[in-house]
RNA sequence: GGGCACUUAGCUCAGUUGGUUAGAGCGCUGCUUUCACACGGCAGAAGUCACAGGUUCGAGUCCUGUAGUGCCCA
C-alpha cells in the first residue's frame, strides 16, 4: 500500500463495481421493511452544483445507511422536463442557427428538445455517479416519460371534472421574455430602488388630482381612479370625472376601502389590466380593463402613440411628456419589491390573461392537517411553521404555460358544438355532438412542470397503474431538500399525496441550508463564486468531499464554503489509510488469522482473560460510536456523526490505541500479539462500517483490502453494528475506561513537562511517578511499558505514595509525575509555574464553595448535582494541597 | 410591514432537555522528518458566548427588549 490513498484509481472501479451487481437495486419482492428516498428531481438542463453534492451526500447516507440495517432501501432517481428553462435552451440553440421555433413548427420543435435531451439531459445523472449516489438507475425516471405523462392527465382530468381546475381571465406574473404566465411562486421578488412618481390628472371641476403609482407606463391602461370612502380629503371628489394625461380618457372616480390613505396622496390610479389589486378594485366596481401592452412588454395600439416602444422605454419616454406638460408634480425615490422570473431574471409584467388554474384550498385542508397531526415532521421542526403558513394562506395555482415544452393541457373544445371537456388520450370525435376528430381542438398551453413534479413520489412508482412497487414503497420515508422547494414542490406532493394516494407522500422532511460562498453569499454563476464539486472530486475525492460537507454542514444550517475546507476530509481518509497500512504490516505476521471471520463477528472476537484495560477502553468507545452514531443518523445529525466517527478514529484508536498496541505488536508475546490484531480487526472493520456511508469508496476499498469481505462481499451489504452484548462479560466497567482516561491524563501531563523544558518529543528521558496511592501504583505499574511507550519514557519510576524533591513536576488523578532534571532546572521559573497552577485552582474552588456554601444552591439543585459539586470540592482541595506540596519541595531546593 | 434564522477563539463553526473553569477544524507559536501517517505527531497561546434587562440556587442555553447580518413572505 502506498503512503497516500489514491482515490482515483479507486472510486470509479467500485461504483461500477456495485452497479454490474446491482446493489443499488431494491426489488418489491425481496422482502424485508421497505426504506424509499425520493430523489429531488434535478433539472433536465442542470450540472452539478454544491447544493445538489449537499443535498445527495445527505440522501445516500440515509439510503446507504438503512440498506446496511437491513432495509429494502430504494433511492428513486431522476429528472424534470424543467419546461421553460429547458425550452430557453433549445431555443438559444435554434438562434445560433438562425432559426426560430415558430419557423420550425411545434410538433419540429418538440422533437428537437427531446434531441437536445437525448444528447444532454443525462449531464447531472452522471455526475451523480461520480458523487457515488446509490439510486437504484434501472428506475431512472423522466417527468415526461410515458407512464409519468399517464398520471398528470389522470391527475388533470380528476381535477377538471371534480371542478377543482378552472379557466378564467385574472392578473397572472407574466415573464415577457420566455413569453409565458408563472406561478406566484416563480415571481422571485427582489428588493429595488424604484421611483413614485406623482401625477397630475385633470378633474372635471378645472382642479386637478395627485396620484402616486410605482409603474408610470401603466396609466394608459387607466379606467378610474380610486379614493378611500372614509378620506375626508377627498370627499368631494366623489361622482366627478377625471381625465387621463396624454389620452385624454374619461376616468370614474370609484371609493374603495382597499386605497391606503397614507400610501402616496391618498389617491391611486386603477389599472385593472396591470395591477392584480386593481383588477380587484375593477371586478368590485365594474370597470373596463385595458391591456396596453403586447406579451413581449411593448405597448401595444392602446398605448396611442407609445405603441411600439419597449415598457421601460415607455415610462422615460411618458415621464418627460408628463413633465413637459406640468403634470409631473414630483418623483420621490420608493424602495419596492419587484418580481423576476425565476427562469431568465426578466423583470415580471402582471398581466390580465386567461390562464388555467387549481383550486387548492380544497386540497391545502388534509394536507394542513396531515402536518399538525405530525404524519409528516420537517426536520428542523421549524420548518412547518413557514409551511403552515403558506398552506393556510394559499392561492390559486396558475398550472398553464404557454410554451411547447411540457405536457399539453389535455382540455379539448369541440368546434361544432362548442362541448369543452377533458380526456387522457385524443378523443377520436365529439362526445357530445360526434363531430370528428378535426373539429377538435386541443388548448394550446402546456402545464407548469411542477404539476409533474408533485406527481413524483406515486408516479414514478407506476401510479395510476396499482403494483407491487406502489403498495411496498409508498408512503416513502424520507424527503431531503432545500428551503426554497418547500413551497413549489414540498408542499403540493403532500396535497397531491392525501388527493390521490389518500396518504401523505412521506414521513420525514429533512431540510438542509443553503451552500454559500465563504464571504456569506448564495453560490451563483452570475458572481463566479461557485465551486464546482466535481473539481472538487478531481482534487481530492468524492469520499472528501462528502465526508467534509458533512463536516462543515450543521444541522439545518447554511454552510460556508470555500476549497480548503475538502481538506478535512482528504486528510481524514489519508489518516485511515495509513491506520490501515499500519494494521497490514502487521496482519502479514499472522497468517494464522481468520481476518473474513474476525471481522464479521458480531461480537469482539478476543480472549477475555487476555483483555487489558486499553483494549477494554478502546471497546467501550466503539461500543459509544455504534450507538451513538446510529442515534446521530435516526435524528438527521450528520454533522454530529461526522464528528463522532472522526474523533473515534482520529483520537481513540490512532493517537491512543494504536500507539498502545505497538508494544505487543513489536513484542514478544504471541498471545498478546494476536489478541491485539483480533481486537483491532474487529474494531476497524465497525469503524469502516460506521463510515461506509459517508466515505463508500474508500471504506469499500479497504473492506476488501484487508480482507474483511470476500472478492463478492461488499462493505454496503454488511450488517450495520449493534452494540455489544457481551460487554459486561468482557469487563468494560465504567471504573475501567475512567482508569484509561485518567491515565491518559497523566500521560498528557507528563508530555506537557517535556514540552515546557522545551525536549525532543522522541528523546527517551527519566520520568519518575508519585502515585496518589498503593491501588494506583499498582495499576500504573501493571501498565508500565505501554506507559514507558507513550510517554517515551527511557526510564520510568513508579511510587506510591510521597513527593520527589526538587523536580519539576505536573499534577494528575493518579498521581503527580516529575521530570528529574535537577541542576538544569530554572528553579524560580518552574515555582511560578507551579504558582499559577495553585491560582487557577483557587479560583476554581473557590467558585465551587461559593455554590455551595449558597443555601439555595444547596437546598434547590438536584442532589446528584450538589453532590457532583462536593466531589469536585474534595478533589481540588487535595490537587491544591498536592501542588503547594510541590511548590514547597521546589523551594526546598532552592534554599 | 409580518415571519424565521444567525451573532461563541484571528477565520469557519459545534455546543439536543439550563448544572464542572465553553469545544472542534483551520490558522498561529514551540518542539518534532521517530520504523502507519508531515495530508503526520506532541505540546501551547487564544473567547467579558452581540448588547441590556429579567426568570432561576445556577443562563452560551429560557423570557423580554435593543443593535447588526441573512433568508422567506406581503
Amino acid at each position: 500500500m502506498d503512503k497516500h490513498y489514491d482515490p482515483k484509481a479507486v472510486e470509479g472501479k467500485w461504483y461500477a463495481w456495485w452497479e454490474a451487481r446491482g446493489l443499488f437495486r431494491a426489488d418489491a419482492a425481496h422482502g424485508g421493511e421497505p426504506y424509499c428516498v425520493m430523489i429531488p428531481p434535478p433539472n433536465v438542463t442542470g450540472i452539478l452544483h454544491m447544493g445538489h453534492a449537499l443535498n445527495n451526500t445527505i440522501q445516500d447516507i440515509l439510503v446507504r445507511w438503512r440498506r446496511m440495517q437491513g432495509r429494502n432501501a430504494l433511492w428513486m432517481p431522476g429528472t424534470d422536463h424543467a419546461g421553460i428553462a429547458t425550452q430557453n435552451v433549445v431555443e438559444k440553440a435554434l438562434r445560433k442557427e438562425g432559426l426560430d421555433r415558430h419557423t420550425l413548427g411545434r410538433e419540429a420543435f418538440v422533437q428537437r428538445v427531446w434531441e437536445w435531451r437525448k444528447e444532454y439531459g443525462g449531464t447531472i445523472v452522471r455526475q451523480l455517479r461520480q458523487l457515488g449516489a446509490s439510486c437504484d438507475w434501472p428506475r431512472e425516471r423522466f417527468t415526461m416519460d410515458a407512464g409519468l405523462s399517464e398520471a398528470v392527465a389522470e391527475v388533470f382530468c380528476r381535477l377538471y371534472d371534480e371542478g377543482l381546475i378552472y379557466r378564467g381571465n385574472y392578473i397572472v406574473n407574466w415573464c415577457p421574455r420566455c413569453h409565458t404566465a408563472l406561478s406566484d411562486e416563480e415571481s422571485e421578488h427582489r428588493d429595488t430602488n424604484g421611483s413614485l412618481w406623482h401625477i397630475r390628472y385633470p378633474v372635471s371641476d378645472g382642479t386637478f388630482v395627485t396620484v402616486a403609482t410605482t409603474r408610470p407606463e401603466t396609466l394608459l391602461g387607466d379606467t378610474a381612479v380610486a379614493v378611500n370612502p372614509k378620506d375626508e380629503r377627498y370627499a368631494g371628489l366623489h361622482g366627478k370625472t377625471v381625465t387621463l394625461p396624454i389620452l385624454g380618457r374619461a376616468l370614474r372616480v370609484v371609493a374603495d376601502d382597499y386605497v391606503d390613505p397614507a400610501f402616496g396622496t391618498g389617491v391611486v390610479k386603477i389599472t385593472p389590466a396591470h395591477d392584480p389589486n386593481d383588477f380587484q378594485v375593477a371586478q368590485r366596481h365594474g370597470l373596463p380593463s385595458i391591456n396596453v401592452m403586447n406579451g413581449d412588454a411593448t405597448m401595444n395600439e392602446a398605448a396611442g402613440p407609445y405603441a411600439g416602444l419597449d415598457r421601460f422605454a415607455c415610462r422615460k419616454k411618458l415621464v418627460a411628456d408628463l413633465e413637459a406638460q406640468g403634470l409631473l408634480a414630483r418623483v420621490e425615490p420608493h424602495p419596492l419589491a419587484v418580481g423576476h422570473c425565476y427562469r431568465c431574471d426578466t423583470v415580471v409584467e402582471p398581466r390580465l390573461s386567461l390562464q388555467w388554474f387549481v383550486r387548492m384550498k380544497p386540497l391545502a385542508a388534509a394536507a394542513i392537517e396531515s402536518v399538525r397531526k405530525g404524519e409528516v415532521q420537517f426536520h428542523p421542526a421549524r420548518w412547518e411553521k413557514t409551511y403552515l403558513d403558506w398552506m393556510e394562506n394559499i392561492r390559486d395555482w396558475c398550472i398553464s404555460r404557454q410554451i411547447w415544452w411540457g405536457h399539453r393541457i389535455p382540455v379539448y373544445t369541440c368546434a361544432g358544438c362548442q362541448h369543452e371537456w377533458a380526456a387522457r388520450t385524443a378523443p377520436p370525435t365529439c362526445p357530445k355532438c360526434g363531430a370528428a376528430g378535426d373539429r377538435i381542438a386541443q388548448d394550446p398551453d402546456v402545464l407548469d412542470t411542477w404539476f409533474s413534479s408533485w406527481l413524483w413520489p406515486f408516479s414514478t412508482l407506476g401510479w395510476p397503474r396499482a403494483n407491487a412497487d406502489l403498495r411496498t414503497f409508498y408512503p416513502t420515508h424520507d424527503l431531503v431538500t432545500a428551503p426554497e422547494i418547500i413551497f413549489f414542490w414540498v408542499a403540493r406532493m403532500i396535497m397531491a399525496g392525501h388527493k390521490f394516494m389518500g396518504a401523505a407522500p412521506f414521513r420525514h422532511v429533512y431540510i438542509h441550508g443553503t451552500v454559500r460562498d465563504d464571504q456569506g453569499r448564495k453560490m451563483s454563476k452570475s458572481l463566479g463564486n461557485s465551486i464546482d464539486p466535481l473539481g472538487i472530486i478531481e482534487q481530492y475525492s468524492a469520499d472528501a468531499l462528502r465526508f467534509s460537507l458533512m463536516m462543515i454542514t450543521a444541522t439545518g444550517q447554511d454552510v460556508q464554503v470555500n476549497p480548503d475546507k475538502f481538506e478535512i476530509g482528504r486528510n481524514f481518509g489519508t489518516k485511515i489509510w495509513n491506520a490501515a497500512r499500519f494494521l497490514q504490516l502487521h496482519m502479514e505476521k499472522a497468517p494464522e488469522l481468520d481476518w473474513h471471520a474476525l471481522a464479521a463477528a458480531e461480537e469482539p472476537p478476543v480472549d477475555p482473560a487476555l483483555l487489558t484495560d486499553d483494549d477494554r477502553h478502546l471497546l467501550a468507545k466503539c461500543d459509544a460510536a455504534v450507538q451513538e452514531m446510529t442515534a446521530h443518523l435516526e435524528q438527521f445529525r450528520f454533522q454530529d456523526g461526522a464528528r463522532l466517527i472522526y474523533d473515534f478514529v482520529w483520537s481513540d484508536f490512532c493517537d491512543w490505541y494504536v500507539e498502545y498496541a505497538k508494544d505487543d505488536l513489536y513484542g514478544e508475546n504471541a498471545a498478546r500479539r494476536a489478541q491485539v490484531l483480533r481486537l483491532m480487526t474487529h474494531v476497524f472493520a465497525r469503524a469502516l462500517k460506521l463510515l461506509h456511508p459517508y466515505m463508500p469508496f474508500l471504506t469499500e476499498e479497504l473492506w476488501h483490502a484487508m480482507g474483511y469481505g470476500t472478492a463478492e462481499e461488499s462493505i454496503m451489504l454488511a450488517p450495520w453494528p449493534r452494540s455489544l452484548a457481551t460487554a459486561a462479560a468482557l469487563g468494560m466497567r465504567e471504573s475501567v475506561t475512567a482508569f484509561v482516561e485518567s491515565k491518559h491524563e497523566l500521560i498528557g501531563a507528563g508530555r506537557g513537562l517535556r514540552a515546557d523544558y522545551g525536549i525532543a518529543p522522541t528523546k527517551p528521558i527519566r520520568y519518575v511517578i508519585h502515585a496518589v496511592d498503593a491501588a494506583s501504583a499498582a495499576l500504573l505499574e501493571r501498565d508500565r511499558r505501554s506507559l514507558q511507550a507513550l510517554l517515551r519514557a527511557g526510564t520510568l519510576e513508579i511510587v506510591a505514595g510521597g513527593e520527589a524533591r526538587g523536580m519539576p513536576g505536573a499534577l494528575a488523578r493518579l498521581g503527580t509525575i516529575y521530570l528529574p532534571l535537577t541542576g538544569l532546572i530554572d528553579v524560580q521559573a518552574e515555582i511560578q509555574r507551579v504558582q499559577g497552577e495553585i491560582a487557577k485552582t483557587r479560583g476554581f474552588l473557590k467558585g465551587i464553595e461559593a455554590k455551595l456554601s449558597n443555601e439555595g444552591f444547596v437546598a434547590k439543585a438536584p442532589p446528584q448535582v450538589v453532590e457532583q459539586q462536593r466531589a469536585k470540592r474534595a478533589e481540588l482541595t487535595e490537587t491544591l494541597a498536592r501542588l503547594e506540596r510541590l511548590e514547597k519541595t521546589l523551594g526546598e531546593v532552592r534554599g
